[in-house]
DNA sequence: AATGAATGAGTGTTCATTCAT
DNA sequence: GATGAATGAACACTCATTCAT
């Protein structure tokens, strides 16, 4: 049996989950209230019964997000012991779980990497999104220095740099062009090539 | 004197420049045509005289700024006789002249950026200037590994992860937060961390 | 013991009284159905078990003061025996009587007197009970004129000066700024002002 | 030749005319700016050219309305030597001109009057021209005091019950029954009735 | 009796675009 | 070339009312 409680949340979800796609899909200005509701099959009013207002559904999708992307983040790094082997291996892990993820939630990234022209607020949001990730790297990188497997140079730049390639090895997986070689590539094999290129560059073997 | 022809150009110009500048600063559905002509002080319809809509002159200001943008990447390579270090050396300089063109067309560099969620027409032009791009550091890529310089791999993804370093060090370096480390570097700084870690890697010295 | 149909009493009682003073306070159409049941703890839906509309409940808030109003100004006037003092006196009594009962139905006299632009019949209601009230000092002054005691005039002028009068005092001692002369005075001290303005005009003593 | 200052003047004047007469006729609320711009047949958006929000026009009627009021009510009083007939013509006078300025302005005096349900700032202009009306007759009423023309009385509470006087006859004569006695008296007629009652009561010839 | 989710017609306001002058 | 008044299709949001449970 279905529960009262059940049917809410499953009505509140469905509309998150509707509003999700569109805002990722058309960005936050093109996306009208009036097609979230036509898709949910809802009267205009329904949706504010359940919403505050259009800004308030996105700020809610993105701190979600937020909170399940720092999730995966945390979790992805396992300690390691002091070999550049098992920081490959452990780096290698942490963007395996990443891309896996991404794949899974890709209209999430899809708003968090296109959807930036949104209300203010939830263009602050999703900043503080990339900073935190930004932060949560930055902090491995930190311990990996301390443990003398990196050499030691600016971290803020280091870090800065990885999320570069995450965020544009993201977008051109994702949303590429559909023929691309880079789209065809598992989220394993991409992990591969992300860390070769991370700690050997374009020299590397 | 001037001309008439003259007093049209400037005024033209005038209205490109303003528009640059709010479609950067607010992006482009936040920008209103109300706004430009204010600042520019002229007549709302003045604007319908000069361009056909407001579609008509965001593309046209990614038109422009996309041809100078390539001619930049363009000029910037050298041909490589063969070694590593010429390479590298080549690279900064492209590099540079990179980060020097986006320092002084910051504006155009921020709706590149930025300008994700506009018109259709206007994101795909977005896009094309970034595959263009995209594709000249592909030509070097594949040339150097041809002359052996680099080992072989997939250009493609290459040149991604490049393009990917690029953006978010732009983004970073001209719009990140004041006081970072990474703000207060030159361009010329800027190039030397950035082809030390294309080549090497974290782990690189 | 409370019998169902005291608790039913006692609800409807409530959302009576709620929706009075959220009539009174801030207007008939600023008064959401929302706001009502909020106040009264009760669901949206159960405001419309017991008022059939907005409007609905409205006309029986004030059918209800009408009706209690309308005693007040019947009980007031005392049969006179002929003479201007008893004439006076029972002035006084009926204005003293009047003033105590709006001092004690504070929403009524607000809603009378304020809740000018609502629904069409809602507004035809309480034109209805300044109406009636108004008759019933014309009768008064008629019979006072009768008995010799007032000079022969048109009672309909009269008893509209004389309304005229008990609206605007009524509004400025019941909702005037709290600190003037006007709003320190009691019922008695009032209905003697009146009466001495009333009988004498700004010349009487 | 009509220029265009003379055209725009027209519009924004006939705009204004009509949004009074709804605003008088049909409250504030229930004023729609869609039934405004039908009869003045205009589009939606012409409304928005002249004016900044539905607020805003209503502030600006009431305050155009309050200094046409108020010139009235302070030319009306003419200095009085000191004796009470000479009170009682020129309050005669003033009572006539205001009167007619309220036939001459239905409208207005009918927003002013029931227009009281509002937005909170146009309520509170609203307030405050009765209020400034109002000090004017007290400052009358304490320059007739010092001349020993009136006896000494609080002049807070007589000019409220003037006020009071003047506010419920507009009311009824303007607005009331059209049969009663009252709506057929002229101005003049009005204005002597009122003075009678003002200085001498229901008991003075 | 009571709930609260759902409805949908309406409301003020915005803004790119047009056009007579 | 230039003006600025005029347009009207949207759009986010409100709220009295309904209804299945």
């Amino acid at each position: 049996m279905i529960s009262k409680q059940t049917i809410e949340l499953d009505r509140r979800e469905q509309i998150l989950k509707i509003s999700l796609r569109q805002f990722a899909k058309n960005g936050y200005h093109k996306t009208k209230i009036s097609d979230i509701v036509r898709e949910a099959g809802v009267a205009q009013g329904t949706f504010y019964w359940y919403f505050k207002s259009k800004e308030a559904i996105a700020l809610e999708i993105i701190q979600n997000g937020q909170i399940h992307f720092l999730e995966v983040v945390a979790q992805g790094y396992r300690q390691t012991t002091g070999s550049v082997q098992d920081a490959i291996k452990s780096s290698e892990k942490l963007f395996e779980d990443l891309f896996n993820f991404a794949e899974n939630n890709k209209d999430l990234i899809e708003l968090l990497l296109k959807g930036v022209e949104s209300e203010d607020s939830v263009y602050q949001l999703i900043n503080e999104t990339w900073v935190k990730i930004e932060e949560a790297f930055q902090r491995n990188i930190k311990r990996a220095t301390e443990l003398g497997i990196l050499p030691e140079k600016d971290p803020s730049l280091q870090s800065a740099l990885l999320i570069s390639l995450i965020e544009g090895t993201l977008l051109r997986w994702l949303f590429g062009p559909k023929d691309s070689t880079l789209t065809k590539k598992t989220a394993n094999e991409l992990a591969k090539e992300m860390v070769r290129f991370e700690f050997f560059g374009l020299l590397g073997i």
